[in-house]
DNA sequence: GCTATCACAATCGTATCCAATTCATCGGCA
DNA sequence: TGCCGATGAATTGGATACGATTGTGATAGC
């Protein structure tokens, strides 16, 4: 199975519908399309999709269990708004799960995925070259995807599922509190960590993954923000 | 088979009858009061708590996310049957987690919680000492709190739910693969691991924790078993 | 006697319905 | 004018009803 078919832009929509919505709001949250702190009305959603409130609520209830969603008794659901809090232990999670992914990367990577990745890398540069909301959002999405792509081919069913997890909501987390954007030393960072792996240096690779995790959150300017801490206090 | 008899009515603690419903089968389920292959149907559960199966249904959607119970499209919800390649990477995981999750703990234990962790450790060498399967449960379940405290300690909600999931997951292997029981060494292994919690020493803390996961893991049989693996394959 | 087909029972998936709760608007009153 | 309680719309939580799917047992045919 090849990687770019697993995180191809359009993943195949699974015939549960539950499952379909999820995708569907997740990628929206993950791009930003639906700001953080929007509510998710059952019925309108459920319009949306033409589907009854009873599938949209067992999507929203899986999204609430990622935590992209916050579902408040008999007030609804609402995008998640991470707090500086919860934008650090997303961090220091990835800090302690992706090196050892990389480690086991290396000792299963075959030679058509580093192909994959390099083809990956080749569409974060063009995303990266171009202006705009869409491309930036496209280059969040494409930078997630390449430690993604690392967590499916560590082969670990189940820190593959708690990457799909923080990935999702680092977005939030860049999103939210990216100040300058995505950094610029991402992709540089990526190509470094893809040499280590075709070298097989495992130590390498796990170093260079906790330093860009690093540079990541460095980049980040997590703190209160003025008012929004407020309205989230009482309203979100 | 009637699990009616195996569920213990009322340890519902929390308000919401959903999260009930879960603690209470997630209970029976690592405790092994409810066997791997169980079949779960809605409206048998929903009886026994006096609910309906929508709510039955919200219970068992949140197990299999944990992974606690696997569901099949029109066939049910059945207590997850781990093979030995989901058992070797509920391990692989935790090696990545818990030692920086006991050296996290390490700058954050107080000493009440050390106090805590000592009146549970008395209560793991009271089970160890007994006899009978109750007993025998008990210790597991003991084992695996340790566990949990320890990523309580550490102060991170999302690592805390991993482990809760990896715990979980980890009493089924234990259950189904345990070849000599649970291993006896492991409670001198958790005395150990809190005299370095104590010490403040962290990198004392997280290479005991290593080792502890690797001998956990080293007590077990983990291999496909003839004939259960065929039923699991055609009935599972 | 064995296999294939069919019908029925059990159970799930989903839509719809009703009660409970929340939120906002409005009117009364100090 | 400003605060407080009542009223009503909107929305969620939960129960139930109904069609769909699967598994099973009986029956017929080979």
């Amino acid at each position: 199975m090849n990687i770019s078919e697993k995180l191809s832009p359009f993943e195949l929509v699974p015939d549960d519908r539950a499952l379909a919505i999820r995708e569907a709001l997740r990628n929206a949250i993950v791009d930003r399309r639906l700001a953080p702190g929007t509510k998710l009305v059952e019925s309108e959603v459920g319009e949306l999709f033409e589907a009854s409130r009873t599938v949209v609520r067992a999507a929203l209830q899986m999204l609430a269990f990622e935590g992209l969603v916050r579902t408040e008794r008999n007030r609804g659901a609402f995008v998640s708004n991470p707090t500086p809090e919860e934008a650090r232990q997303v961090f220091a999670s990835r800090r302690l799960l992706e090196p050892g992914i990389a480690a086991a990367a290396v000792d299963r990577i075959t030679d058509e995925e580093i192909e994959g990745f390099r083809h990956h890398l080749k569409a974060e540069v063009r995303f990266m070259s171009e202006r705009g909301p869409a491309a930036r959002r496209a280059e969040i999405k494409a930078s997630g995807d390449f430690h993604l792509m690392l967590a499916a081919v560590a082969g670990n069913a189940i820190l593959q599922r708690f990457m799909d997890e923080l990935v999702a909501r680092s977005s939030l987390v860049i999103a939210l509190y990216g100040s300058t954007g995505v950094s610029r030393c991402g992709h540089h960072e990526h190509a470094d960590i893809l040499e280590a792996l075709e070298q097989r240096d495992a130590v390498r690779a796990s170093a260079l993954m906790l330093h860009h995790i690093d540079h990541i959150e460095a980049d980040l300017d997590i703190r209160v923000r003025d008012g929004l801490a407020l309205k989230d206090a009482l309203h979100i």
